[in-house]
RNA sequence: GCUCAGUUAGCUCAGUUGGUAGAGCACACGCUUCACACGCGUGGGGUCACUGGUUCGAGUCCAGUACUGAGCACCA
């Protein structure tokens, strides 16, 4: 067999991806056991607009990971793909298309033709990022791929939104909303981000009051805003302007009259106590404008330039160049008191980052009350959805509900789900399923249908059930009911309020389920510079590059090794260390493989009385006369005194020991991931493999294995190391599939009889095989100290020949004293320790007797190691080294003492404390004492 | 302003019932050891931000301080 020497991860990625998808893997419908339990994930749509980011890589896998060890175990399976429809994404996007390619606006081809062109521009862009999930590896069910367009999905929409406004949930009104000036949209609070700007000013104004010389100050940061104040208030306790209330101001730059009117909403103490009040363009100038009628007058354009109603020479002006304009026309009138340095947080557009204009609009509004009381009793009663990591999360969901305010649902847009509601000729609204029934319910087809879109996070907040059949009319189906609630949600945290508890509470009242029982939030992953990625800092990593650069597997992989919820600044030097992983995986495997003759991949290897129960289960306890010949090879196996001669049941100290290592890796692995805790569990394989298996199990069996003479002794190792080699396999391939299907379709004799039995029937793949739980009865106590002990033995004598400059090639001598049962230990490893600790021979004594031209160093269980240095030994050095060595038991002997002596400590711990740490001071004392005599006889 | 999180080796980060501080990378020394130099062996390196408290015992629990970050509120 030829196999290269480094991993090339291109072969194996480019390889397995399609043969998966057409075995029909990804889907539920492989799982051929009725009575499997399920395992379902949905995924959050990304947008058609988007290239795959490295957030979307981190979520991906940990959903890959998840999916692919359920299905493993058996379940029966679905991650169920789609996309987004992002409506003011593809909206820009299609303006600016249009723009470069035919100079003109939306306006200028009509809103069909617009849509056409949106619907031709998602077909031709919004399957980039499938394709890409496709590149990761992710095993979504293609079959039940959706988009929030979807007939079926918008059909969903439009139920839900009848349904809330005939129950008087969702209304029209006319409020201060969120306006983009640039997506020329209004947005609802969720997507607005506060952006704190330290270059602001706030500008104090003075207005004359009419028939007075007085003057009254207000201040602003958006001096513009004064051509639309139709008041100015005050506090009506503060005794400044007691006798101004109820005077009139005769506005600068405008020529209106206004009132002076009195506010509890005024802070005396802020500012100059006086406040100007403009109630189309701020909420609380709003309010304060409702409470003394004041007109509300709209001094802006849909871009934020100014309107007729401002004087001549500021119409057309945008609200930054009208902001100079009047301060300059104020120091002009002399009424400019100061303009000075203020920090402010200005409101910004989400998507587009550009300030918005609070701004007085008619829209549509979802009031939430119902919903919001679903979700928070869900919360208090079950405690669901459950979060993980629970803190912070749990609590900045919770709070937001308690304090949430309607909805703004409607989008000055055109790509998405048109609002289903028309109007008449009178302006009255109809709201309906469809064109029909809003035409009988206003009794006239002289209809008009609101131009306006729904917020995409509507029709988002429907994916939990809109993706498995539910359209209001068609409310049970199969997929509904198998995989509804799903497993897990998995997330980042700044759509929490977006997403998470949208499809919590649509999913409570529409189909009166849970959407999912847990919510897995990631972190953010992180540019170089610390800071989030974005194309304005240009410290973005893209994962295709990535993928390239390192492979799929070891960004999959590094990915993972990130602990839950923690940002994780991205670093190349990490994603190095998985790649070397998978290079380490390859030639492991590699040698493996190059000494496979007579191999075969077989459990049973590694649990020999699992096969002797099942054979004494087949046949029978006792050995009967009609004990026919095909049983007659099973006889060795329950026969103790054929097991003897049996290979397979002789297992040595190191075969046990890393049947041991990998039974605990597997429990632990499973009990990681149940906890979300994928760090651990890519830690604990990392460790098994490259520590574990690669540095110790296969150096410990090589000369075994590598033997030229074939036996069946040879053959059962080289069976029992690639049997662990296959299970490593296993349970790597969650977290590399491609890697770990590559080597594993090489294997000798892997078939899907290695599979799960749900999947028996299926074309032979890793990803169907039997995920490995780990068997707590195969975890050898034993075993492990005692191989312990022989790697403590191999190491001392590493580091006596490192600190004393020993050539590689010089052979030395072992003198070890040890009691009686380590020295079986030894004996059984002799030829392993004497290849690894490159000597020629090794005396294995009850008391050391060394020569005094010995290097030496105490191992526990009072066992002693010696290596005669005639000749080689540099005394000041070994001097040195032992002094070293002493000094930290020393250290450590002081601490214990210390708390052996302290009554304190003695009479409260708890007595099996006490008794470990006398323990540790008498072997210390012991090695202490080994290394005196070492030194007295350097001497 | 309120709330929350973080502060552990040069770097990036683990450390869940309080009981010998860990990993990877980097660093130093030595290796053509027949799977792997994307490697092998050995080693050095930390008063776990600071102050106080609880406890026999604190990186871990409590209070406070400093710095960093996030969310919410305010923002005339």
């Amino acid at each position: 067999m030829e196999i290269p020497k480094a991993y090339e991860p291109k072969t194996a990625e480019e390889k397995h991806y399609r043969r998966w998808e057409l075995a029909g893997c990804f889907a539920p419908e492989i799982n051929e056991n009725r009575d499997a339990p399920k395992y379902s994930i949905v995924i959050p749509p990304p947008n058609v607009t988007g290239s795959l980011h490295m957030g979307h890589a981190l979520q991906h896998t940990l959903m890959d990971v998840l999916t692919r060890r359920k299905r493993m175990q058996g379940f029966r399976t679905l991650w169920l793909p789609g996309t987004d429809h992002a409506s003011i994404s593809v909206q820009r996007k299609v303006v600016e298309l249009l723009r470069k390619e035919e100079g003109k606006t939306p306006h200028d081809i009509g809103r069909e033709e617009f849509l056409k062109r949106a619907w031709a521009w998602k077909e031709k862009y919004g399957s980039t990022i499938t394709d890409q999930m496709r590149r990761e590896g992710a095993s979504v069910d293609w079959s039940r791929q959706r988009f929030t367009m979807d007939e079926s999905l918008s059909k969903a929409v439009r139920e839900v939104f009848v349904r809330l406004y005939e129950e008087g949930w969702i209304y029209r009104g006319k409020r201060i909303v969120n306006w983009c000036p640039v997506d020329k949209t209004v947005i609802s609070d969720a997507e607005v981000k506060d952006e704190t700007r330290k270059d602001g000013k706030l500008t104090y104004l003075q207005y004359p009051v009419k028939n007075s010389d007085r003057k009254i100050t207000v201040a602003t940061t958006r001096p513009e805003t004064m051509l639309g104040d139709t008041a100015v208030a005050v506090n009506p306790t503060d005794e400044r302007y007691q006798d101004l209330i109820g005077k009139t101001i005769e506005l600068p730059l405008t020529g209106r009259e206004i009132p002076i009117v009195a506010d509890e909403y005024v802070d005396a103490e802020f500012g100059t106590g006086a406040v100007k009040i403009t109630p189309a363009h701020d909420p609380n100038d709003y309010e304060v404008g409702l409470r003394h009628n004041l007109p509300q007058l709209v001094i802006m354009n849909e871009d934020a330039t100014m309107n007729e109603n401002t004087p001549a020479d500021f119409v057309g002006l945008d609200r930054f160049v009208a902001r100079k304009l009047v301060v300059e026309r104020f120091e002009e009138l002399g009424l400019l008191e100061k303009n000075e340095d203020y920090e402010v947080t200005l409101p910004t557009c989400e998507r587009c980052k550009n300030i918005i204009e609070p701004l007085l609009s008619e829209q549509w509004f979802c009031k939430m009350d119902e919903m919001r009381d679903l979700a928070l009793n869900l919360m208090r009663e079950e405690k669901s959805p459950q979060f993980y990591p629970e803190v912070p999360n749990e609590k900045v969901y919770t709070v937001w509900l308690e304090n949430l305010k309607d909805w703004t649902i409607s989008r000055q847009l055109w790509w998405g789900h048109p609002i289903p509601a028309w109007y008449d000729e009178n302006g009255n609204a109809f709201v309906a399923r469809s064109f029909e029934e809003a035409a009988e319910k206003a009794g006239t087809s002289d209809l008009k249908q609101d131009a306006d879109s729904l917020d995409t996070w509507f029709s988002s907040a429907l994916w939990a059930f809109s993706t498995f059949g539910w359209d209001g009319e068609i409310t049970e189906t199969e997929d509904l009911n198998a995989f509804l609630p799903t497993d897990v949600l998995v997330t980042g945290r700044d759509i929490i309020f977006l997403w998470v508890s949208r499809m919590v509470m649509t999913t409570l009242k529409f189909v009166g389920k849970k959407p999912f029982d847990d919510v897995l939030i990631t972190g953010t992953v992180l540019g170089k510079d610390g800071k989030p990625m974005s194309k304005r800092l240009n410290n973005g990593v893209d994962p295709l590059d990535m993928f390239d650069k390192f492979g799929v597997d070891a960004t999959r992989i590094y990915l993972a090794s990130i602990a839950t919820g923690a940002d994780i600044r991205w670093n190349d030097q990490q994603i190095e260390t998985f790649r070397n992983f998978a290079n380490k995986i390859w030639n492991a495997s590699r040698f493996c493989l190059l000494n496979s003759d007579g191999a075969r991949v077989d459990y049973y290897f590694l649990n020999p009385q699992a096969e002797v129960a099942e054979i004494k289960n087949l046949i029978g306890d006792e050995l009967t006369d009609d004990f026919d010949e095909e049983d007659e090879e099973y006889l060795d196996k329950i026969d103790p005194e054929f097991a003897k001669d049996n290979p397979k049941e002789n297992l040595s100290i190191a075969d046990r020991w890393i049947i041991s290592r990998l039974n605990r890796t597997a429990i632990e692995v499973n009990r990681a991931l149940d906890r979300y805790f994928y760090h651990e569990a890519v830690s604990r394989l990392y460790h098994f493999f490259w520590n574990d298996f690669c540095d110790w199990y296969i150096e410990l069996v090589k000369d075994e294995i590598t033997s030229e003479e074939p036996n069946i002794w040879r053959d059962a190792a080289r069976s029992r190391i690639i049997t662990v080699l296959e299970q490593a396999l296993r349970l790597l391939h969650p977290f590399m599939p491609f890697l770990t299907e590559e080597l594993w379709q090489m294997l000798p004799e892997t078939g899907s009889n290695l599979h799960n039995p749900a999947y028996e029937g299926a074309e032979k793949t890793i990803m169907l095989a039997d995920f490995p739980m780990g068997d707590a009865n195969l975890i050898d106590e034993r075993a492990e100290s005692e191989m312990q002990a022989v790697i403590e033995l191999i190491s001392k004598a590493r580091n006596i020949r490192a600190e004393m400059n020993i050539k590689p090639s010089e052979r030395v001598s072992l003198l070890v004293a040890a009691n009686g049962d380590s020295q079986r230990v030894f004996a059984e490893n002799e030829s392993q320790i004497l290849k690894l600790a490159r000597a020629n021979d090794l005396r294995l004594t009850e008391k050391l007797e060394a020569p005094r031209q010995s290097a030496r160093a105490a191992l526990s269980g009072s066992a002693e190691l010696a290596i005669p240095l005639e000749g080689l030994i540099d005394f000041a050095k070994e001097i040195e080294r032992v002094e070293k060595e002493l000094a930290k038991l020393n250290t450590e002997a002081q601490r214990l003492n210390a708390q052996l002596t302290n009554e304190n400590f003695v009479s409260r711990a708890p007595q099996e404390k006490v008794e470990e740490i006398r323990a540790r001071v008498v072997d210390i004392e012991q090695r202490t004492k080994t290394l005196n005599q070492t030194l007295e006889a350097l001497d």
